[in-house]
DNA sequence: GAAATGTGTGTTTTT
DNA sequence: CACACATTTC
């Protein structure tokens, strides 16, 4: 028997294993969809498939890193020709590799979502569109949605003028400033493949083997652009489970696990309905709340593992206890010496994070928030990568127009405009029109010495991004731009925070910098934008010992002994948007499948019968989730006081002086506990340097900072 | 032109 | 309640 089959069982065995030329695995949660997809990867190669013949999609970045990691693992030898990567990666890829073809200049870049918007917002400025009645942001979500349906401007004509307006303002501004969105990435590779039959050729021969992750999260572009590089030729393996379809909001078509059974056939279904995961009563619940959903394939999870301990329901009075029964739960856990990092929490909305937060830091518990916003998305971090972008391609004019007067360099909206006029008269960029207006004499003189400044500064930008090494040029902008001078003025928490990010910044270029080829050179800066633009940031490193928080959505893919599912409320899950037509009910009941069977040993539902909203306290409902929860399956967790007694804890006398000294442990009321590095001054200036678990180093007057000796 | 207020607004999930 | 935006004041 090959060695890369030998721990698999038998379903799994036959599916790596499978000669069929179209094949469906229907993988449930928790039943080895991952490693049967890297058994397989590393089997065709021991039969002699050729890594680069091999096309690999997965959902994430993570996941495929992980993917390639494992393969590579397994067979001791190096994957870099295989193709892997995420629908946007791989579709960047192509374009990078054949711009020509695909109309696009050599220097192109990506204008991810935040930028996409603020340029609608400003074609909306000169278009004068009515906001009111079209919302910019469902504006740009209609654009993103027609292009995921393969639909051009020409297929559009029955919008409304206003909004073709815009969408071919658009489409104007982002070609003539080489800049090209997510959707678009996609949608042009398809175009690209279309266009030039001889290039699509070439892949066919090329893509012997194709392998799709998560499937059942495809659009229809991608699923078209699966097609067109399948041909008639190569051997498709799709791996999906309809089940935990979760993202039909962002265009994901369940349908297209059905077309490909039509479209392919025939093809092969393997189910895969073993759970090695969960325990029989988790898998238990989480088969009985999906069967209340109308529209499956039709699969059953069966567990072999042991029964395990039901599943405990907690309300709380309000999300404030809630988040503190949470904590405190977490906390017998790690007094028990077990891991934190074996426990996730896990809530519909970002927003739920921060009470959650707040509790854990008070514990001195450790933690870290998974996904959530993203390093790159930053805004100090998205100043400096606009000025990069500019030396890369002078022609952008969304990143010109973002920093023109970031930092305040005295060019303000007047001059702006006058650029701006010059530009769309001309039609050249802001860049080109902005040195022209220099030669005339429409500006004062105030406003021609800020614009040569600025240009200035830009032109010695675009030199050093020849000369120097990429780390070093990146902290040069961040110097020499007046960003860093302009933050540091800042003394807030947060101000001090975005200068952190920028150092931050430079340290993750550096490590950046040390995996690329030093030959390549002036190609370093473009994919450094490229990571950021398609990465967004780095995933957290899971060495480290800390809780995990995240949305469910998040949740895809992992697993933890320990689940916590918060704010269990009607309206919040399924949240109060789901609630107006069924078929989006049925995505919110996938949403708790798939948080459901993320949980190994023990699972918990919490919810608040109160919960704060837009400032006042709100009587809640629980989720019709844990109504769905067969009753011998959970316990009732609930507090025998109530209603619950206000906490005093946050009214603290002023420490004594006595008492601080090298080494105490310390609690404040907002970074939680610490410990005393050092003690300055004396009296009046006493202050005390804390070094806290979370929240770092902070220097404090134990006269009016909320500490407590503990 | 740029800080400093004040007013209004709206809140899902994200490659 | 918190944030983005508009208006006011310097």
């Amino acid at each position: 028997m090959s060695s890369v089959v030998c721990e698999l069982n038998p379903i799994q065995r036959h599916a790596v294993e499978t000669r069929a030329n179209n094949v469906l695995v229907l993988a449930g949660a928790g039943s080895g969809k991952t490693r049967v997809l890297v058994h397989r990867i590393a089997w065709l190669i021991e039969n002699n498939v050729s890594p680069a013949h091999i096309l690999a999609v997965t959902f994430t970045n993570k996941a495929a890193n992980e993917m390639r990691q494992r393969v590579e693992q397994m067979l001791g030898v190096d994957l870099k020709k295989i193709w892997l990567g995420t629908f946007h990666g791989l579709a960047h890829r192509f374009l990078r590799l054949h711009w020509r073809e695909a109309d696009l200049p050599q220097t192109f870049q990506i204008l991810d979502a935040d930028d996409q918007l603020r340029l609608l917002r400003r074609i909306y400025k000169t278009l004068a569109v009515n906001e009111e009645q079209y919302p910019v942001k469902s504006t740009q979500a209609l654009i993103n949605d027609s292009k995921e349906r393969c639909l051009r401007l020409s297929h559009l004509e029955h919008w409304d003028a206003p909004l073709i307006a815009v969408y071919r303002n658009y489409e104007d501004i982002c070609t003539q400033s080489g800049l090209v969105d997510f959707a678009e990435l996609l949608l042009r590779s398809y175009e690209l493949f279309q266009k030039h039959a001889a290039l699509l050729r070439r892949y066919h021969a090329q893509f012997a083997h194709i392998l799709i992750d998560e499937f059942q999260d495809t659009n229809v572009l991608q699923y078209q652009l699966i097609r067109l590089l399948a041909g008639e030729s190569a051997s498709l393996m799709i791996v999906g489970d309809d089940d935990q379809s979760i993202y039909s909001w962002r265009g994901a078509n369940v349908g297209n696990m059905k077309s490909f059974q039509r479209d392919f056939a025939p093809a092969q279904v393997i189910r895969l309905e073993q759970n090695y995961r969960s325990t029989a009563v988790i898998l238990q619940a989480a088969n009985a709340v999906i069967a209340h959903n109308a529209d499956r394939l039709g699969k059953k999870l069966w567990a072999n593992g042991a029964t395990g301990d039901p599943i405990v329901v907690y309300n709380a009075f309000n999300e404030f206890t809630e988040a503190r029964y949470i904590a405190d739960q977490i906390h017998k856990w790690r007094d028990q010496g077990k891991a934190l990092r074996d426990v996730a929490v896990f809530y519909r909305a970002n927003a739920q994070s921060r009470v959650i937060e707040e509790q854990l830091m008070q514990r001195g518990i450790a933690y870290c928030i998974y996904g959530g916003l993203r390093f790159f998305d930053r805004a100090e971090i998205r100043d400096v990568l606009a000025y990069l972008r500019l030396t890369v391609n002078a022609a952008d004019d969304v990143a010109f127009e973002r920093i023109f007067n970031v930092p305040t360099r005295g060019l303000g909206e007047a001059t702006l405009a006058l650029v701006r006029n010059y530009a769309t008269h001309h039609q050249v960029s802001l860049w080109i029109a902005a040195q022209a207006l220099l030669e005339q004499e429409q500006l004062t003189a105030r406003q021609k010495n800020a614009l040569a400044d600025f240009l200035r500064l830009l032109q010695g930008y675009r030199q050093a991004a020849v000369t120097m090494p990429l780390a070093q040029l990146i902290e040069h902008v961040i110097k020499s731009s007046g960003l860093d001078a302009s933050l540091r003025l800042d003394q807030s928490e947060a101000g001090q925070l975005r200068v952190e990010n920028l150092e931050e910044l430079i340290n993750a270029t550096h490590q950046f910098a040390s995996t690329l080829d030093p030959a390549e050179k002036d190609q370093q800066l473009k994919s450094f934008l490229d990571v950021a633009a398609l990465e967004g940031g780095e995933d957290k490193s899971t060495t480290d010992d800390r809780v995990q928080l995240m949305t469910l959505h998040a949740a895809k893919g992992l697993e933890f002994p320990v689940v916590f599912i918060c704010g269990m409320e009607e309206g919040l899950f399924p949240h109060a948007f789901a609630l107006k037509r069924d078929v989006n009910i049925e995505e919110e009941r996938r949403l708790c499948y798939v948080g459901m069977t993320r949980a190994m040993q023990q699972l918990y539902f919490t919810y608040a019968e109160n919960r704060r909203w837009r400032g006042a306290s709100v009587l809640r409902r629980p989720s019709r989730f844990v109504a769905e929860l067969p009753r011998e399956l959970f316990t009732c967790d609930t507090l025998l006081t109530a209603p619950e007694p206000v906490s005093f804890d946050h009214v603290v006398e002023p420490l004594a002086n006595a008492g601080l000294k090298k080494g105490q442990k310390v609690k404040h009321e907002d970074f939680g506990v610490g410990t005393v590095l050092g003690v300055e001054g004396e009296g009046e200036t006493l202050l005390v340097k804390v070094q806290f678990v979370y929240a770092g180093t902070k220097l404090l007057s134990p006269l009016y900072a909320p500490l407590e000796l503990m």
